[in-house]
DNA sequence: GACATCACG
DNA sequence: GACGTACGTGATGTCC
């Protein structure tokens, strides 16, 4: 055994955080035989395997351990009997896990260390002060803030999620101070996911910015008086005993007493033996292949269990073999992709996945496609890849030599994706069907691995491949950047080497056909079979043709208004360089927020976690009842906002091909249900101001044709009603009364006849509040109203509609016990964050109050468009739907039958929710047409 | 790439 | 009683 010294270089790694990192990065696996939950011991080996494996460069260790708590009770718990008091219970599932991870340290050789009644960041803190007097270096692997107070000197951090060292600069950036001040600012800022106080009121931001002026936390503390915002003196002074409590709960101990010695930490490897025993003892099959390929010996032979045990472990995956990149077939001729099209028609399904030449399905182009049959066994086809760079027989940008007849390929593979009988999966299918739409091919039947883990884990996690992927595969594949590059040198996929291409997307397809596998047996367990199969997955042909269809937006009209806004702009400008005396841009908040405030000296000083002024619009509508400069600033802004975003963008989005504008719809985007509408989003074209809702003048129908506007009217308000149970609402709605004019009334005892203006915009304001989850503070800041005031309406809400304070808590009660919500239609909407302590409690309290009411109303009208073209397929091609809004739909459809078009869409959307659900409430569609979408509303 | 701002339901 | 607040999105420009 050498001493440690200088050359030396230690690894820390911070056991509990690879532990928990791997028991939630993982679905709940158990141990076959006995049932024995291994999750996250499986996730912890392989983070051990990869951490050790990897090639570290320059900082390489020579030592290396795992550190670990020891006990619940430490020091700190006795210097303040809260600390960390507000810690979630162990989970049930992770309990019986952590001693098998301390084994498992041990199984890797690698030294597993722990003291009693000290945390694992104290004993990290004492060895790195070892090893840092003993001239060597140290690399603590963790993310956790806490530990940041040990960087300097030879000790860096490492992330290994984010596979990022983090330095003094790390830090810096983290915490706005040096790291030998993180102690100080953790001391004043509190954390309350340790439940330590810190000083109320003051954040990161605010300590970092003291603690630059003051040097010291005991120099800032003495000269509190100085300090000149009031509120901030006062804090200082009177919760001096309890920062300083703090700052002894956040500061590490570095004398923790130690049984071991650097030298005993040794780097050692594996006893082949040892390891491979243990890891067949927990049965991992995979893990055991791979590490024993690594080690250069034979896995064990794991039994499999008898058939009859088999339902005990349902949620186990299904045993995979491992990923292996070399395995995937190139197919270079007919006679080989005809047996590949045939091995699918046995099976019956395929994973599928297309190669194209960008992300927009309208102008990419497809250079290949890629198929799997079964886990581990997939194929690559490329069609149109063409040479890169020079030094080859083929110049650059020619097809080249050796690929299937484009023509040929597709006939065969056509035959193949039309196949009733055979299952086409896909991850994210909508690209894939638009781009193989456009060479003419129709797939069906599908699935999607996307939105099936939508319809399981919306609210939870995103649903892209690499995410799924990771989570429930435990694989991360091979990120695109590597084969495409990124930035200056990024290349489009037909530039990719042939054999490059073939290893990732072969992977692709491999990787959906085990999600797929993984998935499919879980959705009727969750629940949400329905759901898949009726709001998601039919989602997909809808969509790809109201995308593929576009709408025709009229290039002369925005480019005139265009035109129109730069000569405005200009006179604005001038007129508000001439107000301030100086020129500046007048789009750059910070520099107007200088103008107003320093140099002009208005009131409404500073805000926000940058310590730049806000100069949002309500600021400035306040300012600009008494000055200038805001009130043309806000002409400004929205002068300059209808430009940008919308006269000049949307003319870069009309299709030189088809002349029309085509968005792409996210079916899995947002957690609620809704879709989400993006390059270009034409969700959010302008319509409340008279100025903007004239860009909608330029969205036009083709000749001989109306757009039509169908609208749910108040559908948020109505199921409300129906969820809540409100029987007032209910009849106001039944009987087709002013919903917001009847809540004035009820509220504020108000006969209808005597309503003013004023009364109802306070109670419509409410409504949309209840739907928000409301709070006194938000409804005052809407209504600029006394926040007393505000919170009385509330009160008096609840009093009259007793029904929604009941509909909310038991919404939120629903919530904290499952971490779901449910809408009316059986969509699933995880909660996460609902059991968090904090600021982050309200959040997520609102949410989920929230998501049952806006996840209802995306349910119903995603009802009605997947039962939208079988309803207007009389109509064949002269009608077409073209747009959806949240609660609207926008048509194009030949004058002469835009009535018919109506009476059937309207039929379709108010009977969107029967059969399944029976709203005690009428769904009423409100209808226009005309010659652009301004006039069809 | 983070942040502020602002467009929609 | 304090915490920091309306819910859900996407695009743009500034600034580091």
């Amino acid at each position: 055994m050498s001493e440690f010294g200088k050359g030396c270089h230690l690894h820390l790694i911070d056991g509990s955080a690879f532990i928990f990192r791997a028991f939630h990065a993982l679905p709940p696996l158990t141990r076959k035989s006995d049932g024995l939950p291994v999750g996250a011991v499986q996730g912890f080996c392989d983070m051990l395997r990869r951490y050790v494996g990897r090639d570290h460069g320059e900082f390489a260790p020579t030592h290396i351990a795992v550190i670990f708590d020891k006990g619940s009770h430490t020091f700190r718990n006795d210097l303040y009997a809260e600390y960390k008091a507000n810690r979630d219970e162990m989970p049930e599932d992770l309990r019986p896990q952590i001693p098998l991870t301390r084994r498992a340290t041990e199984a890797f050789n690698i030294a597993c260390k722990e003291v009693e009644g000290y945390e694992a960041d104290d004993i990290i803190a004492t060895l790195a002060r070892q090893a840092r007097e003993a001239g060597g270096r140290v690399t603590i692997v963790s993310s956790d803030k806490d530990l940041m107070q040990l960087v300097g000197d030879g000790v860096e951090m490492f992330d290994a999620m984010k596979n990022r060292r983090i330095d003094r600069d790390g830090v810096m950036e983290k915490f706005g101070v040096t790291p030998d001040k993180v102690v100080d600012v953790q001391a004043l800022a509190g954390d309350s996911t340790d439940n330590v106080p810190g000083a109320p009121g003051i954040g990161i931001k605010t300590a970092a910015l003291l603690l630059n002026e003051y040097d010291t936390l005991e120099a800032l503390l003495d000269r509190a008086e100085e300090i000149k915002q009031k509120k901030r003196r006062e804090t200082l002074i009177e919760y001096r005993a309890q920062i300083e409590l703090s700052k002894s709960l956040v500061k590490l101990d570095e004398n923790t007493p130690l049984d071991f010695t650097l030298a005993d930490l040794e780097l050692r490897d594996p006893d082949p033996e040892t390891l491979l025993g243990f890891l067949a003892e927990m049965e991992f099959r995979t893990l055991s292949k791979r590490i024993a390929e690594t080690l250069g010996t034979d896995a064990p032979t794991i039994p499999e269990q008898a058939p009859d045990t088999a339902d005990t472990i349902d949620d186990a995956p299904v045993e995979q073999p491992p990923f292996d990149p070399d395995s995937y077939v190139c197919i270079r001729d007919l006679e080989t992709l005809g047996t590949w099209i045939g091995k699918a028609r046995e099976r019956g399904w395929v994973a599928i996945d297309t190669e194209t030449t960008g992300l927009n399905e309208m102008t990419a182009e497809l250079v290949g496609v890629s198929l799997c049959i079964e886990a581990g066994q997939a194929a690559y086809l490329p069609l149109a890849h063409r040479a890169e760079g020079d030094g080859d027989l083929f110049g650059p940008g020619d097809i080249l030599p050796n690929q299937v007849d484009r023509e040929a390929a597709l006939s065969l593979l056509r035959d193949l994706l039309e196949d009733p009988a055979v299952m086409k999966i896909g991850q994210n299918m909508k690209y894939d069907a638009k781009i193989l739409a456009r060479t003419g091919i129709a797939i069906a039947p599908i699935d999607d691995t996307m939105l099936m883990s939508y319809a399981m884990n919306g609210g939870e996690h995103g649903h892209g491949m690499d995410v799924l992927s990771e989570r429930y595969l435990g694989h991360q594949p091979i990120p695109i950047k590597e084969v495409i590059g990124s930035g200056k040198s990024q290349k489009t996929f037909d530039r990719v080497p042939i054999a490059d291409a073939t290893r990732y997307a072969a992977e692709d397809a491999d990787i959906t056909l085990r999600l797929w596998q993984l998935f499919k047996p879980q959705l009727h367990r969750v629940r949400v079979t329905r759901v898949y199969e009726t709001m998601e997955r039919p989602m997909v042909p809808v969509l790809a043709a109201m995308e593929m269809h576009g709408v025709k937006v009229d290039r002369d009209t925005l480019s005139r208004m265009s035109a129109a806004f730069s000569q405005k702009m200009a006179g604005l400008e001038a007129e508000i360089h001439a107000l301030a005396g100086e020129t500046f841009n007048v789009g750059s908040p910070k520099q107007l927020g200088e103008i107003l405030f320093d140099k002009m000296g208005l009131e409404g000083g500073k805000k926000g976690k940058t310590g730049a002024y806000a100069t949002g619009a309500d600021i400035l509508e306040d300012l600009a009842t008494e000055h200038e400069l805001p009130a043309r600033v806000l002409d400004w802004r929205q002068i300059s906002k209808l430009k940008s975003t919308y006269t000049d963008a949307l003319q870069e989005h009309i299709n030189p091909a088809t002349g029309r504008v085509h968005t792409s719809y996210s079916i899995a985007g947002a957690s609620t249900g809704r879709l989400a509408s993006t390059d270009p989003n034409l969700q959010n074209i302008p319509v409340r101001t008279e100025e903007g809702r004239r860009i909608r003048e330029a969205f036009v129908p083709e000749n001989g044709r109306v757009l039509v506007s169908l609208d749910y009217s108040q559908i948020e308000l109505r199921i409300l009603a129906h969820v809540a149970g409100i029987d007032a609402l209910k009849q106001a709605f039944r009987d087709g009364q002013d919903i917001h004019a009847m809540t004035a009334s009820e509220m504020f005892n108000v006969p209808m006849d005597e309503m003013t203006p004023e009364v109802r915009r306070q109670a419509k304001a409410i409504n949309f509040g209840v739907i928000y989850g409301i709070s006194g503070f938000g409804l005052a800041r809407n209504l600029r109203i006394p926040r007393a005031d505000a919170q009385g309406f509330i009160d008096r809400y609840f009093e009259r509609f007793p029904g929604i304070k009941a509909y909310m808590d038991d919404t939120v009660a629903f919530a904290k016990a499952h971490n779901r919500v449910e809408t009316l239609f059986g969509r699933v909407i995880h909660t996460p964050e609902i059991n968090a302590k904090g600021p982050r409690a309200g959040f997520a309290r609102r949410a989920a109050i929230n998501a049952p009411i806006q996840g209802t109303a995306a349910d119903i009208i995603r009802r009605a468009m997947v039962r939208m073209p079988g309803a207007i397929a009389p109509l064949g091609t002269r009608a077409a739907m073209l747009l959806q809004v949240h609660d609207e739909l926008l048509f194009e459809v030949e004058a002469d039958a835009a009535d018919d078009l109506v009476a059937r869409a309207t039929e379709v959307m108010e009977g969107a929710a029967d059969p399944v659900v029976a709203l005690d409430v009428p769904l009423v569609v409100e209808a226009g047409q005309g010659p652009n979408w301004a006039a069809a509303h």
